[in-house]
DNA sequence: GCCGTTTTCGGCCCGACTGTTTTCAGTCG
């Protein structure tokens, strides 16, 4: 939501102004507003609608923030934030995204050589002017003269759209796990928790012989640089820039490891005061009581049962509340793949831009167990790929075959109908009739001022004959951003016209969005969908992606439509229609 | 700056790697 993370970026700018004023992003200052930006961030509620006493409710935000916010809010500044920007200009923060430049060296490099910029910075490092400085070398003007050049490229606060990072890992993963040295390897980090961007792929292998993994996976061909090489800790950049790290430890700890690399730093923190508040200790190694006896290191269930808690899985691993939730058994009932028995949005070769045939498609269905599908090929709208009435008609009796030589499989004729500018949706009333399910999804227009955009979803899910609202925000991550609309009020229309909302599982869309699925947390008045959209008989296996997506977003089984058997799903749907 | 089935004051997650040190500071996750 648009104020949200209007505030969000604020609180941001205080973590990074605070962490160069008080000289590490280990104050306690800094982490309150980390705390607090990833409050606000994740949200249900616009923050513009809450009073300061009501900010304070939220875990994360005390007397202090919630009165700056409320300034904000009130007067489109932060009379705090503005004697910080004064202290740090912006070219000096800039300064602070150059891997190896922390807050120490920033001012350093500020008070002795007058540097103020990347530029100035570029301008020091080459009179060979760092080398001199106490604490820094030849060696540290080296690494961040490279660091200046990559800046832009692979600096640290760039992030790879899952899509990218996930072949990667599973290739290095796939790599490692063929060396006689390792006995497990698994990715871990943001990717395990199936965040839509990653910062770095993460890791972890276990093994007794941790040299031997180091040497194979600093020679890995994927890898162009190795960045750091320790005993349990290595680093490399791939080819196109992304950072990979890997940690190996004794077999026996491979849970409190993957554990600790899997994060988010804030659940990790969360856990680890929970081991103190009992008096207990957790690393990466174990989690050990006041003697040092090891209560459980070698899986993160065992981990996660010794401090009380219900397992949690790695996409609620966010700090948003899953901790609190873990200890009171209040986790949601989280959908599993088994759950899926239906594939409600999928494409053949009728369709432009499908790449497998229909009775393939249909074979692929039934060979995966499914027990209902949706053949949803574009409409006539969509100039290139969208099929005509006859068309249309053409392949209902096509379809009418499949059905009885696949009596195991409820075969829907759908469509994949366009939003138009206004809200209409392609063919006339009397031929929409004729399918048994539609999807309605945005193709074009994506500009659109909000209101209009809002106006024209509300307008689609009035539509009777459209059932669900395909990839909601039409993005594609990294790539494209979504349309912006009023969250709250498609929420509500899709409530009031039992529209249900797609979890589309491409993995370049994961639309609807995680931070919109949490907003969503609460509503148990909404019905998704996950669907795989597919275009070839390989992709129905990116349902996966959708699960973990939901996963991530809070979505339980019973909210989701496709995971009712065929009987389940023909009378909700009849019900509806 | 936040927070309280030990606390409204005094704590706040924990450890690896690098480069510069000769026992540690800075950075990162």
């Amino acid at each position: 939501m648009a104020i949200n993370d209007e505030v969000a970026a604020r609180l941001g700018e205080l973590v990074t102004l605070t962490t160069l004023a008080d000289g590490t992003k280990q104050s306690f200052r800094v982490r309150a507003y980390e705390r607090a930006r990833d409050a606000v961030r994740t949200l249900s509620a616009p923050v513009a609608d809450l009073t300061a006493a009501e900010l304070q409710q939220i875990d994360g935000i005390g007397a202090s923030t919630a009165k700056k916010i409320r300034e904000y809010l009130e007067t489109g500044t932060i009379a705090k934030l503005d004697e910080l920007r004064g202290r740090f200009p912006p070219g000096l923060v800039e300064v602070m995204r150059i891997p190896g430049m922390g807050p120490k060296t920033v001012l350093l490099v500020r008070d002795e050589l007058g540097v103020a910029s990347v530029d100035d910075l570029r301008a020091a490092v080459a009179a060979e002017r760092l080398r001199d400085l106490p604490g820094l070398g030849k060696r540290s003007e080296e690494k961040i003269a490279v660091a200046i050049e990559r800046l832009g490229l692979h600096g640290k606060d760039r992030r790879t759209p899952i899509i990218e990072a996930l072949p990667v890992a599973d290739e290095i993963v796939g790599l490692l796990s063929a060396q006689p040295a390792v006995d497990r390897v698994e990715s871990a980090g943001s990717l395990r928790r199936f965040r839509e961007t990653i910062g770095d792929v993460d890791v972890l292998v276990a093994s007794g012989d941790p040299e031997s993994v180091m040497d194979a996976f600093g020679s890995l061909p994927v890898a162009s640089e190795v960045l750091a090489r320790g005993e349990t800790k290595s680093a490399i950049l791939t080819g196109s820039g992304l950072q990979v790290d890997l940690r190996v430890v004794a077999p026996d700890q491979f849970g409190a490891a993957l554990l600790y690399f899997t994060g988010s730093k804030a659940h990790n923190i969360e856990l680890r005061q929970r081991a103190i508040s009992r008096g207990w200790i957790l690393n990466e190694y174990a989690l050990t009581d006041e003697d040092g006896r090891v209560l459980a290191a070698a899986t993160e269930a065992d981990i996660y049962g010794e401090l009380g808690l219900e397992y949690v899985a790695p996409p609620l691993r966010e700090g948003v509340g899953e901790v609190a939730a873990a200890a009171q058994g209040t986790l949601p009932d989280l959908v599993q793949m088994g759950d899926l028995h239906g594939d409600l949005h999928v494409h053949s070769s009728w369709s432009g831009d499908g790449r497998s045939s229909l009775e393939d498609m249909v074979a692929a269905a039934a060979a995966r167990g499914l027990e209902y599908v949706a053949i949803t090929e574009h409409a006539e709208d969509l100039a290139i790929n969208g099929l005509s009435r006859d068309q249309v008609r053409e392949e209902r009796e096509v379809i009418d075959a499949l059905r009885a030589a696949h009596p195991e499989l409820a075969i829907l004729h759908g469509a994949e109908l366009n939003i138009g500018r206004d809200g209409s949706v392609d063919y006339d009333e009397d031929f929409l009739a004729g399918f048994d399910w539609c999807v309605a999804s945005v193709h074009s227009l994506f500009d659109l001022p909000p209101e209009q955009q809002t106006r024209r979803l509300i307008a689609a899910m009035e539509n009777p004959a459209v059932d669900v609202i395909g990839h909601l925000t039409g993005r594609r991550i990294g790539r494209r951003p979504g349309i912006e609309f009023d969250v709250d009020a498609v929420f509500a229309a899709a409530s009031k016209t039992r529209t249900a909302l797609e979890i589309n599982c491409h993995l370049d869309r994961l639309d609807v969005p995680a931070d919109l699925l949490l907003r969503a947390r609460n509503r148990d008045d909404l019905t998704f969908v996950i669907s795989t959209d597919s275009h070839h008989v390989s992709e129905y296996s990116h349902a996966e992606w959708g699960v973990r997506h939901a996963q991530r977003g809070w979505v339980d089984r019973s909210r989701i439509a496709n995971t009712m058997s065929r009987a389940e799903f023909l009378a909700w749907l009849g019900a509806k229609r």
